[in-house]
DNA sequence: GATGAATGAGTATTCATTCAT
DNA sequence: GATGAATGAATACTCATTCAT
């Protein structure tokens, strides 16, 4: 039931360390110095936690998943709507986690991350494609978008205004563009009566 | 006339596979070790055609503009159409150079780049406005949508779509695709009669 | 009471080699390289117990201090002659030390280590000067040399002393050729009765 | 009779931008590069007029005899100032050539120059020894100093005096001290009568 | 006389990792 | 659990020199 594997104390703290650190200094500072010096052990200490430094990133990664699956019962256009309000929130909540969340090319050097994404981006595409699906028979979504350019024309949008705010360093309302944005799509997408 | 410095043959080899080496295999690996074998020369041959790694990446960065920019003469919506088909184009035409163009936190580190980048990216900004601004003017856009949600809600798309595609490794029509996207998005669009 | 950091074991050895070396082979060979292969380690070993090449040299010339420094008690003639003994016999115990001791454009390039010598050259004229006036007023020296020329007159001699035996290794009894010069020294610059 | 040979114009100019890199940033910052650069060549057009580096080094340590040498007719004392006064007068024409003479350290490296050196310095001694003969002869000087103490009594101070005068960038008349210096001298060294 | 392009050895420093304690 | 010391491979960059033109 729980494919996450349930982290130490100790490797949660290194974790966190790890996102702090690409977030807020990119990938390029995420070593294993600046990260037992982040937490204030030794290098060697690391070591004791996690086998190397592609593990640590991997158990980061991993994290992603536990924070932004699960929309609960929704269905249809609510459990659209519900799942971008959930990735803006968690952006809000945890900034450093979801800097990093958007840009995968960064991970393109180990393929065993690149697959963890690639994994959790095409588990997350078939939910929301069941959702778009509902929406459609439920009447809120006009029938004639494919649905990958469905995809795209929802998530595009989303994706960009999360990554100018990050950009920006959050120097505007992300939950009001987002719900502006929300209720315009929602509006745009609609069956033409 | 010409603002961009011409490059000396051997200048533009070196970009070149500067270029092919960041797209292949990420920043990471954009070494001038990496880049001086990958050009069959030492690593000490480089710096008589550049001064340092840094302004390999800045020439390789301005070739962006060269490609980018410049629509002609169109407006408005033609314009948009014009700019977002020339985009993919170039995509089609130097995927390295493309799979490197939307990826702005590659360059978080280095801030000149970084400026230049950002630099690059207000300019656009601020030509797509005013083709928006046309657009709706012309009657081709509805007039409730804030300037900054409709770049969003195009370019969005849009990048998605093209980052997609390379990701995919170019796996399907991009231009079948963008062609779709840009007739649905005009329709989308439009102002309600 | 002790202001100078105490070195470990490695440090005062990486030190040491760094002395040997610059005085065997000039400055220009005192290398990252040189010196790990001087200690038998890697260079990376190297930057374990110092910061940087800055640090190691920094460490190298605050010794001087601690071996020149500290006449004790004494005053006038006695403090001077005191401190140009104390002088020569480090050179003795010392000579890699020493050679360098003398030899302040050698650490032109590095305005950190220039600004250390300098400081400690300020320090150590004032603390002459003072006894120089206190010779004058004991009677030992005349009255009519303005005191920066009495400092070159004393200084300047032993200096090149010192120059001498380092550069021709050794070659001849520097306590002999020294005292014979203080003596002289005394009797040139007693006042005429 | 001419023992230097006789450089070419290039040459000449090469000499002299040597001669000024090593007085104004130090030996290290003398590179073929730096040099090539000073006179507005390529570096490989410097090969065109010594065969390498350490060449051009000789022919400028080659010059300090030119300059320094021969002090014409004098005898004894007189024959001593001149030589001094020439020293310091050497230094105030050209600055840049006689920062670089008292610093026999920096050439430790290459052993012809630093030969080169000592032989020079050799002959001076034996020039300057003769005229201490003649003036103890003449009764200038008193007789019961050793010759090479009495070398470096007058030949220290002038160092050092010379040697504070560069460090501090010429701030004081080195003229002015310089005779302070030579009458306080042959004061100090007259035989009681 | 001079240039442009290249080279091989060297510079200080950083990296992830290992191992004995 | 953690440390101190070390390593080997990598980093960007500089050096004096060579050579074909």
């Amino acid at each position: 039931m729980d494919k996450t594997k349930t982290l130490t104390p100790r490797q949660a703290e290194i974790v966190d360390a790890a996102l702090k650190l690409i977030a807020e200094q990119g990938i390029q500072h995420l070593t294993i110095r600046n990260l037992s010096t982040a937490i204030g052990v030794t290098e060697a200490a690391l070591y004791r936690h996690f086998p190397g430094k592609t593990e640590i990133i991997q158990a980061m990664v991993s994290r992603f998943e536990e924070d932004v699956d699960d929309i609960g019962e929704l269905r249809g256009w609510a459990a659209i709507e519900a799942a971008l309000v959930r990735r803006t929130e968690l952006v809000l909540a945890k900034p450093d986690l979801a800097r990093v969340l958007f840009a995968e090319e960064l991970f393109k050097d180990s393929p065993e991350i690149a697959q963890i994404l690639h994994g959790m981006m095409q588990r997350h595409y078939k939910i929301m494609e069941r959702h778009f699906q509902e929406a459609v028979e439920d009447g809120a979504i006009r029938m004639d978008i494919p649905m990958d350019t469905l995809f795209r024309l929802i998530l595009g949008p989303l994706r960009l205004l999360i990554k100018q705010w990050g950009l920006s360093g959050g120097s505007f309302d992300l939950r009001a563009k987002r719900d502006e944005m929300l209720s315009l799509m929602k509006e745009l997408l609609s069956p033409i009566i």
